[in-house]
DNA sequence: AAAAATAATTGTAAAATTGACATTTAAAGT
DNA sequence: ACTTTAAATGTCAATTTTACAATTATTTTT
């Protein structure tokens, strides 16, 4: 078979924009960089696209290799493919960004990629066009997050009212009222009551809850309007 | 400079999905592929990216060769990658969509591409993985164009509201309620009555509109809810 | 000229949702 | 027993949504 003749060809990368949560604030889980150039500059985990994978492989092995988690939700961001966003050679990344829940994050023995979590306002400089990632990245979280149960994805099986209406907080940088939003989630149905309660934070402690696997499936894609006009959020 | 070295260099193209509204029902604009493979077949109007241009430019290109047309709405829509989505080598397709007035559209003075316009319930077999970008095209303006005010994009400069409500069953595959239906597109503020009526329709006439282009642009991410649970109509 | 026909335009009341607001409650610590 | 702390819950007014039908402007027909 012959191959279309006259055209570049170029490297195809993925990126991931890793979300975790830790109580408190939203973070990005980034790299030291281990090759040239930008040899130890901050980074997204990627890697180059191989021969026999598909993207959604070629990102999900990328994770796995950082976090040693798997089946973690993830989705296509975008395409990024300015010719010179890589200044060594062209090439287009695929970026891909993952919700995984803090906790469940496995350092790899080796931590081969010296990675840390960073709160989200106070990261470092990133190399080529990554920090612009992160923007759309979190532009696509605020934005699907408003409509979607998609934040669950970064809390623990077992989660409180209180700890969901702080991740919620922390990511649209916005105080939330308690009676409203509480009655808000509720209404979805999502949530399955537990007889047990987090003891940590409270006095009286706040029972915990878990997500009804099945309507979460069912209602993963309806709209829920979590948070009104978040357009207007600044 | 060196180069990343033993990675695997790909072709990317970009492939556009160009929708269409006839004033009765949503179309897609589709060419004849002059190349091999698949010579001859229906196929999506797409291209290779070249060295010198970044992702948009080509798909920009590529709509303006087929169309004659500039300034047109457009999106990335996805990266499509499987390794063998095209048989004769692999090729990464960033797809985009893109809304055009048909009315608007300017056959080329060649018709280099044989290009028709398909009703989207009718469309031909598509080359590759061409079916599947058109899915899932239609399903991102249908997401869309729920909460935004994108499908103006379809129509001409004046419009009335009867003929954006059949804009919208078009879409939605769905019947509106009138009453409400205008109630809702009104309120967002976004229209302009002109003077004039169309008079082609009905007798009565019914009134032209405009877009207000400072509201649009202004309103243009808001969630404004312009059909109801999206996520639940067939 | 009057009547019929056609599609555009407009209204209203009940129901559901949202937004703003404060008090009560469970448990631990003093 | 009292204090402290954060969790849980309730209500009312305002807004939005939904369901539903009568009126109007104009052309065509009689």
């Amino acid at each position: 078979m012959t191959r279309y003749s006259r055209q570049t060809r170029m490297l195809v990368a993925v990126d991931c924009i890793i979300f975790g949560f830790d109580g408190q604030d939203l973070k990005l889980l980034l790299i030291k960089r281990g090759f040239e150039p930008e040899k130890g500059k901050w980074s997204l985990m990627g890697g180059f696209v191989q021969t026999d994978e598909d993207l959604e492989q070629a990102a999900a092995r990328t994770l796995t290799k950082l976090t040693g988690l798997e089946g973690v939700y993830m989705e296509q961001l975008a395409a990024f493919g300015s010719p010179d966003r890589d200044p060594m050679e062209r090439t287009l990344s695929v970026s891909y960004f993952a919700l995984i829940d803090i906790n469940q994050y496995k350092q790899q023995i080796t931590d081969e990629y010296k990675a840390e979590w960073f709160p989200l306002r106070d990261a470092p400089k990133l190399i080529f066009d990554h920090a612009k990632m992160v923007e759309e990245a979190q532009a696509r979280l605020r934005y699907k997050a408003a409509i979607h149960p998609l934040l669950f994805e970064l809390l623990p099986t077992r989660f409180t009212i209180p700890q969901l209406q702080i991740l919620f907080e922390a990511v649209y940088d916005a105080g939330f009222d308690k009676r409203n939003f509480s009655r808000k989630v509720l209404s979805t149905g999502l949530l399955v009551k537990q007889k047990e309660k987090e003891r940590a934070t409270s006095k009286r402690g706040a029972f915990y809850y878990k997500l009804d696997k099945r309507k979460y499936s069912a209602k993963f894609h309806a709209f829920l309007n979590f948070v009104s006009d978040p357009g207007n959020l600044k």
